[in-house]
DNA sequence: ACCTGAACACCGTTCAAGT
DNA sequence: ACCTGAACACCGTTCAAGT
């Protein structure tokens, strides 16, 4: 009945007690249940149920595990179509990046750093958007500022989501608790928009906005 | 010759030694010089020449010093024109924006993820953003979207100019570390960019992006 | 009211010691 | 090669004690 207690030195077995995959399942875990906060080495140690310093003989650092994190994360990132309409493509690339995103809100702010500081992984999956909008024949400048614009645009959009998710009317409340004097417009706009639902949504529109916004660029610089 | 040393109490003057503007002016300067990680309420003090708990008589906790910061650097944003063309406002505004964001590096991380947690101070800068869009004659849904849509990529544009600030073309290097078949059209749309750089810049084509986008959403709305 | 200093419960990481 | 455990140099914050 007495618990046992691990000892040093190698495990005998033919497979290590501890792999990589399986720090990085666990830490995981441990991020989407109690946020990026309550990673520690010791934390992760404890659900692993081994010694802190044994992952350092896996992963380098604590850093090595966040972007581990990271790329895990871009690895599921649902396929988008190679052919069809280029601007449904470019809608299917937003919606999946964004999904990627939300899938795991503890850890957005990593993933869109990660993704803006260009690892590897983050500009693997940029090449789809790329091919939808040089489909639509923008020339490269404007294929690039597209695609640039886009993914910003989800980035931002993915951060605010994860930093304030929407319960009842909060954007509301806040904006009666300014004064009014200060934002006339905003509580114009605001009330109107609280009487009449918008039919689309707010990701979609910036992503509309965006596919217009780039093929009246290409057809103004051509000479329209 | 002796270094005087500090004793508890009171301090005998009209004037405390610690005051919160002063902490904050600091704590910046800490922010500015070593990054957001070398904010610690002990570095800090040591700063101030104080001892680290006295820092919590003015400010409850480290977040409310972050939060502080950021709150700072918000009310340094430079003024928008309140008539003139709505595209224009929308461009200044963008460019203000940008500033602040730019304007402290090492902060951009917490000024952006403020910015859409949406305290007072992040609402009240949108104002003449949301007056821009208005003018233009958008329906209320559609300023939402668009006012939206330009914070949420001048954010995400912040968060990148500031991860991975550019030198020469690391881009370009980037794509050649991988794998060609993997990124065909990034290759061949970078290769023409690098052959002949865009006339304008990035950040500017992102701002029309959206300007025109939101001006089209709208027509296309109303019938046309 | 404002400042100090010891203490508590944590961190990430290095290093030597086990097998 | 892989795991352990003590140790080092840090953290944020509470609490009691000074004036």
């Amino acid at each position: 009945m007495t618990t046992e207690r691990r000892r040093p030195g190698r495990p005998h077995r033919d497979r290590p007690l501890l792999t990589r995959p399986a720090i990085l399942a666990a830490a995981l875990e441990l991020v989407d249940e109690a946020g990026i906060g309550a990673l520690s080495m010791r934390r992760l140690a404890g659900r692993l149920d081994v010694d802190p310093m044994s992952i350092y003989h896996h992963l380098p650092n604590k850093a090595a595990i966040v972007s581990g994190l990271v790329g895990t994360v871009y690895s599921t990132m649902a396929p988008v179509p190679v052919d069809g309409p280029w601007a449904e493509r470019v809608r299917a690339w937003a919606r999946a990046y964004r999904d990627l995103a939300l899938a795991h809100p503890n850890l957005v702010l990593q993933i869109v750093t990660d993704s803006v500081a260009a690892s590897d992984a983050a500009v693997l999956i940029s090449e789809p958007l790329y091919a939808a909008f040089d489909a639509a024949g923008l020339a490269p400048p404007d294929v690039v500022n597209a695609a640039g614009a886009l993914v910003d645009f989800v980035n931002g959009y993915a951060l605010a989501g994860a930093a304030a998710p929407v319960e009842g009317d909060p954007m509301g409340e806040r904006l009666d608790a300014l004064p009014p004097d200060r934002i006339p417009t905003m509580r114009r706009v605001h009330a109107a928009v609280a009487r009449e639902p918008a039919e689309r949504d707010f990701f979609s529109s910036g992503v509309e906005i965006i596919i217009r916004g780039a093929t009246a660029l290409a057809a103004g610089a051509t000479g329209r």
